[in-house]
RNA sequence: GCCCAGUUGGCGCAGUGGUAGCGCGCUCCCUUGACAUGGGAGAGGUCAUAGGUUCAAAUCCUAUACUGGGCACCA
């Protein structure tokens, strides 16, 4: 016997344990046609969040769906590491306890990262594991294992090889906080306020020169021009002229340039090549110098004279204060304008010239948008199809180097005898003469480094300054002069070129969305050639949110396609992310997030699919509230409560009731075809990744339909003799139930598992589990269109009495007579009396012989009227009233019918069926319209 | 600036040509042996606005407004 309400930890608990005791997920290459999805891997951050319990909920139920169809579902878990935020995630917790990164140093801290990393590995696969999430849990893999190492090398090796890879000096987006590099869809924008300075440079030997407008006045030192749009009268006096940079009195030229909106500021532009995307290619049409005047420490650099070391906070200060008390500073506007944010900890992005590797994607691009316009690869929802195709339109080159510690380091080394090592690690080279820095700095590589004795920090700290000779890429082509550079995994044997092993490997990491563009192919054992990979690969689906889809998606197409020559899936299932119940996005600092683990204690593992689920539709936000997954645990109750009705009327000792070719009365057919429909529509809404469609129609059909009328039918009879009508019943709801329980089983897994187990002897099933036992078998035969009309005829006569019951106060205790008239009497009074009888609480159910009962109520539906004497009980005016109210539905509906009759009939291309239908519909409401009169006119 | 999506009862959302639905909330009644995590009955919407197509528009088209998003931006 069933506890009176689910209690659902103990039932998880027991199931997950049988679930991994049965390796139930588990998926190993074999006949049947796989299904496959690789997990977007969960950074290693912390804890899950309601957004992950969305994205693999939704995957859970189409593995779970796909299994059940008879495929080989393989779903692979792993976690990503994470760069930026999860080194990030280190450098708070450092802080929190006093310690300097750096004097930690790189490897002490990769350590601690690795420690972090476990734990962290640990708690996420656990929540993911406790969601009941059917992952194929030896499967699992990590973008930073051994394993993943060797993809990550490969895919760099190869893509190097094929000339894809290139390393060379590029204003790149840098994260001051971060200390690194990031690629162009790593940066968001936020519009902010700020003020645009109008800043006077004098005119080389006196005069009146130039007014320029700006909104970062401390880029200035670094200007190398004044451009002017040749077409701007009120400037082109100054053209082939210099003027003066304020406090530093470098002279720059005066160039023209068509680029320049003479609407916009003052006209003049100042030019800062190294830190201006614009201005850089400005810079590169007039061969300007490039000149570094904030460092990648955000502090500024000796260019700026007196404000060097500054940072550039208080160096923005002091230099407007200077320039207002020099007079330099001519007028200062409100300025709104789109500031550059760093996506994983929003501080402002500075445009930077510096040596970075960088990946051809407009190469790699190329065949995943073929595969997006022949259909090879689909995006659902469709809605997302351009933004994505856009995107690889306009794709630019990405910047992978990234100067942080957690990641896969750059299998690139150097040789540092015979190269100049400051041309490839020289990330601090300056445009500045004197000094043989650079010599220096390679004999002390040599030396020292070599021994161990020093980091590159260290090295970096040695500030070298330098002429260098830049504008040199470094790729496969052109390695032939760059003798010294090797890519390899592991440090290269002696030198060819100089016989020695003085090797020196690239300090950066790449960017973490590199080794997670190669997740698909390196779960599967990739660059070999495993079973797996040639059964599972290409994957089927790829379940994910929007904000990823530039960042991970199109990039795993890309390497898809590089390597494999076959997308990474044909389908990519896009959906929304979890807001919170007004809509805002949830965020530790608005206090409004959603821990799913709570959610989850509160009110079930189930409930919280099952909410998450039911408004999943795709490709939409969810507004997030509690409420829901009270409701949604509501149903999981209902739900077991319908299957302890369902066993309290079966022997305790399982028989089998089957179908068969039992004598099957009406309701029993209206029921198996309202199922027949439904479970069919819900796994077709599960094909087109709707899970929400599929939720919420079984959730209808079950509660509105299986329980609240096919149940309290199904009490009659069950309450009766023994024999075949009971025995027929018994079986439809052990049929229908056993069924829905399986349709509803990606869903929620847990309490259609518990009660499966409870319900299948009597099915005469055996399956251990639900996965293995599949779906139901259907029978489209049972839908029967006819019933169902029929049936509707006899709620809504049911529905009329109750109504009157309820607006008239007889209590619901109270069982009344009742005479019935009209066309669908007969079958009320026929084989629909014992319905009728028991959902509308009556004593009797009579034809109406003579003339109307007196002191009776009238309940008027479609195709019957019912009189129900109430002598004393009945308040003739609330009658009349509620009668009335009937009358004016009535007429509302004639009057729709009539018009919509009407432009039918007036069309001579309507069709003929629509015709009839609308007229039984008229006909039907007109009906009911005269018997509301009649009772009306008797009354008064 | 360009592009996309949305605008339906108090709130959150379904509904791709034929009398507007669901969940939550609200009102009234009911603890009759599956379930008060329940049952029954109600109230509540001229489907953003203006045009158009059609016999017929929440649904298709155009424009406008607002909201959200994507992309690109003038220093």
């Amino acid at each position: 016997m069933l506890e009176k309400a689910y209690d659902p930890k103990p039932v998880e608990e027991k199931r997950l344990a049988s679930w991994d005791a049965a390796q139930l997920s588990r998926s190993v290459p074999g006949a049947k046609p796989p299904f496959t999805i690789v997990i977007p891997p969960p950074n290693v951050t912390g804890a899950l969040h309601i957004g992950h319990a969305l994205n693999n909920s939704l995957q859970d139920a189409f593995i779970r769906h796909h299994r059940m169809k008879g495929e080989e579902a393989c779903w692979v878990p792993g976690c990503d590491h994470g760069g930026i935020a999860t080194q990030n995630v280190m450098e708070k917790q450092l802080k929190a306890e006093k310690i300097d990164r750096h004097a930690l140093g790189r490897d002490a801290f990769l350590e601690r990262m690795q420690v972090w990393t476990r734990d962290c590995k640990k708690t996420i696969l656990g929540q993911l594991h406790r969601l009941g999430a059917s992952l194929d849990w030896k499967r699992e893999a990590f973008t930073m294992d051994e394993e993943r190492g060797k993809a990550v090398f490969h895919a760099f090796k190869t893509l190097w090889e094929r000339g894809l890879i290139y390393r060379g000096e590029r204003l790149v987006n840098w994260c001051v906080r971060c200390g690194t590099a990031l690629s162009d869809i790593e940066v968001e924008r936020e519009e902010r306020k700020g003020a645009l300075y109008h800043i006077h440079y004098p005119l080389e030997g006196g005069g009146e020169g130039a007014v320029v407008a700006t909104t970062r006045p401390i880029t200035m030192f670094g200007d190398t021009a004044v451009a002017i749009n040749p077409k701007d009268k009120r400037w082109t006096h100054l053209i082939g002229k210099r003027v003066l940079i304020p406090f530093t009195n470098r002279s720059i030229p005066i160039i023209e340039d068509t680029y320049v909106d003479f609407e916009f500021g003052t006209g003049c532009l100042k030019v800062t090549p190294a830190h201006d995307q614009n201005d850089w290619e400005i810079g590169q049409r007039h061969k300007l110098p490039a000149i570094k005047v904030l460092g990648r420490d955000g502090k500024l650099t000796d260019w700026a004279g007196q404000y060097a070391g500054l940072s550039r906070e208080k160096a923005h200060d002091q230099v407007i204060a200077d320039l207002e008390s020099e007079k330099y500073l001519r007028k200062k506007e409100d300025h709104k304008s789109a500031v550059q944010i760093c996506y994983r900890c929003s501080s402002i992005i500075e445009p930077l010239l510096s040596f970075q590797w960088f990946v051809n994607q407009i190469e790699l691009a190329k065949a995943p948008l073929k595969a997006l316009d022949s259909g090879e690869f689909k995006i659902y929802p469709t809605s997302w199809v351009k933004p994505y195709r856009d995107w690889l339109v306009n794709i630019k080159d990405w910047c992978v180097s990234r100067q942080i510690w957690w990641g896969h380091r750059i299998p690139v080394w150097y040789c540092l005898t015979c190269t100049n090592p400051i041309a490839y690690l020289g990330t601090e080279v300056q445009l500045k003469s004197g000094k043989d820095a650079g010599m220096q700095v390679k004999q002390y590589l040599a030396g020292s480094i070599l021994e161990g004795g020093i980091s590159f920090d260290e090295l970096l700290a040695l500030n070298p300054f330098f002429e260098f000779e830049a504008g040199k890429d470094v790729d496969a082509k052109s390695i032939a002069s760059f003798p010294g550079l090797k890519v390899s995994q592991t440090k290269p044997d002696t030198c060819k070129t100089c016989g020695k092993n003085h090797w020196y490997q690239d300090s950066d990491v790449l960017d973490t969305w590199f080794s997670s563009a190669l997740w698909p192919l390196a779960v599967f054992g990739w660059p070999e050639k495993t079973k797996d990979l040639a059964y599972y690969y290409p994957t089927s689906t790829l379940v994910t949110g929007y904000e990823i889809l530039y960042l991970w998606v199109a990039r795993m197409q890309m390497m898809g396609h590089a390597f494999m020559d076959k997308p990474a899936f044909p389908d990519a299932v896009i959906h929304g992310i979890v807001r919170d119940k007004s809509g805002k996005k949830m965020s530790k600092s608005l206090g409004n997030v959603i821990d799913p683990l709570v959610m989850m204690e509160k009110h079930g593992t189930d409930a919280l699919r099952f909410a998450l689920m039911a408004q999943a539709h795709p490709g939409k936000d969810i507004a997030f509230d509690e409420q829901t997954v009270v409701g949604a645990r509501n149903f999981v109750n209902k739900l077991w409560n319908s299957t302890r009705f369902v066993l309290m009327n079966l022997p305790e000792t399982p028989a089998v009731y089957s179908l068969g070719s039992k004598n099957l009365e009406f309701a029993d057919r209206w029921i198996l075809s309202r199922y027949q429909r439904v479970v069919s529509h819900a796994q077709a809404s599960l094909d087109a990744y709707d899970p929400a469609a599929a939720a919420q129609e079984l959730y209808v059909f079950l509660w509105d339909e299986f329980c609240a009328w096919y149940i309290e039918l199904a009490k009659g009879r069950l309450t009766g003799a023994e024999g075949e009508s009971k025995d027929a019943v018994r079986a439809i709801l052990v049929h229908i139930l056993a069924g829905s329980l399986k349709a509803l089983h990606p869903i929620m897994p847990f309490v259609t598992e518990e009660l499966y187990a409870e319900i299948k002897a009597y099915a005469g099933e055996s399956a251990e589990f639900i996965l293995r036992g599949g779906y139901p078998v259907l029978d489209g035969s049972r839908v029967n269109p006819e019933v169902e009309k029929e049936m509707s005829l006899v709620m809504g006569a049911v529905t009329s009495i109750r109504s009157l019951r309820s607006q008239l106060n007889v209590p619901p205790g109270l069982k009344i007579k009742a005479v019935a008239e009209g066309p669908f009497a007969a079958a009320l009074l026929g084989k629909h009396r014992a319905y009728a009888l028991l959902l509308a609480q009556l004593e009797s159910l009579e034809p109406m012989n003579g003339g109307r009962p007196a002191q009776s109520a009238t309940a008027v539906a479609d195709g019957v009227t019912f009189h129900i004497p109430l002598a004393g009980v009945i308040d003739f005016a609330k009658e009349r009233e509620r009668l009335a109210k009937d009358l004016a539905k009535a007429e509302g509906d004639i009057e729709k019918c009539a018009a919509k009759l009407k432009n039918l009939s007036a069309a001579a291309s309507a069709p003929a069926e629509k015709v009839a239908e609308a007229k039984e519909q008229h006909d039907a409401a007109a009906a009911r319209r005269d018997r509301l009169k009649e009772t009306i006119a008797v009354l008064s």
